[in-house]
RNA sequence: GCCCACGUAGCUCAGGAGGUAGAGCAACGCCUUGGUAAGGCGUAGGUCGGCGGUUCAAGUCCGCCCGUGGGCUCCA
């Protein structure tokens, strides 16, 4: 019971708060891909590129073991978008380096060198590898054999393998490209020198990892590194700067800490203003509960067992200890059990814009996407188990309709399923109907889904949802997660039909996650050209020369009587620049005064995509501009 | 936390191999009243992240600390 809570807690966390940034997913993305019934796609580890960049993570250690004779090899594999190769090396690598590096690969690549694979026995293996510790390591582990690369028990015997192209011969299971002259030699770029830990794990080895992007042809490398340059344009963290929406102030404030500058305010204020509404008018009830509770509390709970590490150290208030929230649900519980429940009274539904903190080592704090203080639009349901189905399909498709509200269409759905045997709590029959109560609803919602066989926490299934933004780029921001677990342990009841207690399920769930995190993701999903109903300023007024200024401010009046945010660039700025600030500022709309439009009670309409629609009445950019709101655009 | 890189004016950045700080933008002032992405001139603004050390002399070299960025469960 006490380790099951521990996965709702750890994972609820980690659904939310690991940076989701592709490459960090790649493990699981791999395994859905393999084991998808529905995504129809090649998998990757089929394609050509798969073993092109393959190869080159071999090339690339014949050459850091060419320039390190004494160099030590662990592993090399393919990753999205490229490779690595990690290594243990006598001196830290420079930029110099990886030149040098890239330029002996491409020597080495113009040999068209062939690849070639043999087999050979563990001992054999341990000659060839004699001087590679990393290697030697590896070859145990094959030799004791029973684990796939998943880490699932198999029954096949081990293969050792090696494939060895001119000089370099590495332990490797394959498969490669038949000949280095199927690589073109300018379609692969080094990337970056980063510290990897050998095999994952902080408490062994420190290696240097490289990590290199490859294609099939220049011009797919040149896109690729076009795309990079495009996501930096969009970095939150710059337009967080440029557009004055937040910012962070490690020194005297601390890391992972986000201050809400007024323009930022004003569209979480919206976001969470239309939110909230939408969540009272779809049988939610809202609730406020604390930053700190007792001790007891999160031992009930049983977070401090199980999630210590992410609490802050407790304060003492007459000598009782008292922690800081990383979590709302056991306040939304101690709320339940404040008075008698009855099965009319279900399903429950608390929400709350919960502001929690959590410990995330200094590492790994990133902008708004990971954070130290952050606040969840979190909420509980209280169920009758066997209302579940019907729950879950209610909360699935309000979620959509909430994603759907900040203009996410591409969505990505994820069903997580019961882990092994002896690895789960709740019954078999348990776990089959919830599971079958998230794949229904799936369906019924029209999601395109897939199954993570056995990737469900220990305490029940889930469902989790990622959105595509608009440069492709997948980000996790809702999870809705069964529980059994903590109605258990705070003994939570309702009264039945049968005048008898029963035991209520929960749902946890956050749909925009959090809200630091979700205006990160929307941030770089607009690249700051946000839809009109949240851009901070609407409407910029541009007058050409002093004498329209009245006017200006006359039509400004107008408009801001209509309920949209304006400002009068009354500057002495040419229009030109004053363009070209509202451009840089992404104002939606800009209007512009002259002689003419102030003779015909007119202003003339740019957008900020660039497209002048030339002199409109005010009564009709007026209503253009409410219809853009009213409608999200 | 660990590895690497970085930390110079509000912002973006220059400052070859040590000799008492520069640019553009922003800000401010003056001039300009200009039709769809930068009008002109001028002014002000920096204990070069912090603390120690080497040196006649340190933004520049060394050490420690703080912070930022990229990585750190992709398994031969």
């Amino acid at each position: 019971m006490r380790t099951a809570h521990c996965a709702v807690e750890f994972g609820w966390n980690r659904v939310e708060y690991c940076p989701l940034a592709p490459n960090r997913v790649r493990g699981f993305w791999f395994k859905a891909e393999k084991e998808s019934k529905m995504s129809g796609k090649v998998p990757y580890e089929e394609t050509h590129l798969y073993r092109l960049r393959h190869s080159l993570a071999h090339v690339m250690a014949q050459a850091v073991l060419e320039m390190f004779p004494t160099g030590k090899i662990a592993i090399g594999p393919p990753i999205q978008d490229g490779f690595y190769y990690d290594f243990d090396l006598p001196r830290p690598l420079t930029p110099e380096d990886l030149k040098a590096i890239e330029k002996r690969m491409r020597n080495i690549i113009k040999k068209k060198h062939k690849f070639h694979r043999r087999e050979l026995s563990a001992e054999e293996a341990r000659q060839l590898f004699a001087d590679q510790p990393y290697k030697l390591e590896l070859i145990d582990g094959l030799e004791a054999g029973g684990v796939d690369e998943y880490g699932e028990p198999t029954d096949e015997p081990p293969v050792i393998s090696t494939y060895k192209h001119d000089t370099f011969e590495d332990l490797c299971k394959g498969p490669h490209v038949d000949n280095l002259g199927e690589i073109h030699p300018k379609a692969f770029k080094l990337l970056k020198v980063a510290g990897a830990y050998w095999r994952g794990d902080e408490k062994r080895q420190q290696l240097q990892r490289i990590y290199g992007t490859a294609w099939e042809t220049p011009e797919e490398l040149e896109e690729y590194l076009h795309r990079l340059a495009e996501a930096e344009k969009r970095d939150h963290r710059r337009l967080g700067k440029e557009l004055d929406l937040f910012s962070t102030e490690p020194d005297m404030l601390g890391g992972g800490l986000v201050l809400w500058h007024p323009k930022g305010g004003l569209m979480r204020h919206l976001a969470e203003e239309f939110c909230k509404n939408e969540h009272l008018a779809h049988g939610y009830d809202l609730v406020y509960t604390p930053h700190i509770g007792k001790s007891t509390l999160w031992e009930t709970s049983g977070h401090l067992d199980f999630y210590r590490d992410s609490m802050y150290a407790p304060l003492d208030i007459d000598g009782q200890e008292y922690f800081l929230k990383p979590m709302n649900c056991p306040f939304h519980i101690l709320m339940y059990k404040s008075s008698l429940r009855s099965y009319r009274d279900l399903p429950l539904r608390f929400a709350e814009w919960g502001t929690v903190y959590r410990y995330e080592r200094s590492g790994v704090l990133h902008g708004l996407l990971r954070v130290r203080g952050f606040t969840q639009d979190d909420a509980h349901h209280f169920v009758q188990p066997e209302k579940m189905p019907q729950e879950i399909d209610f909360v699935l498709n309000f979620c959509l309709h909430i994603l759907r509200s900040f203009g996410f269409t591409d969505f990505q759905a994820y069903l997580s399923t019961r882990p092994k045997e002896g690895k789960a709590v709740g019954d078999l029959q348990q776990w089959a109907d919830a599971e079958r109560a998230l794949e229904d609803a799936l369906k019924r919602a029209n999601l395109p889904y897939d199954i993570d066989p056995g990737g469900g926490a220990f305490y029940g299934p889930k469902i989790d949802i990622k959105i595509k933004d608009a440069l492709g780029r997948e980000w996790q921001l809702s999870t809705i997660q069964f529980d059994f677990n903590l109605p258990e342990r705070f003994d939570m009841t309702y009264i039945g039909e049968d005048g008898q207690p029963h035991r209520p399920y929960m749902v946890h769930r956050a749909l925009l996650g959090s809200m630091e995190r979700f205006f990160g993701v929307l941030i770089e999903h607009y690249g700051g050209a946000f839809p009109v109903w949240l851009s901070p300023v609407q409407v910029v007024l541009i007058p050409i020369a002093d004498r329209h200024v009245p006017y200006c401010r006359q039509v400004a009046e107008r408009l801001k009587a209509a309920g949209l945010r304006v400002e009068v660039d009354d500057g002495s700025e040419r229009m030109g620049n004053k363009i070209r600030l509202a451009q840089k500022q992404k104002i939606p709309y800009m209007l512009v005064v002259g002689d003419k439009e102030q003779a015909a009670s007119q202003v003339a309409v740019r957008l900020r995509s660039g497209e002048d629609l030339g002199p409109r009445d005010v009564a009709e950019v007026e209503q253009m501009i409410l219809d853009a709101v009213a409608s999200k655009q």
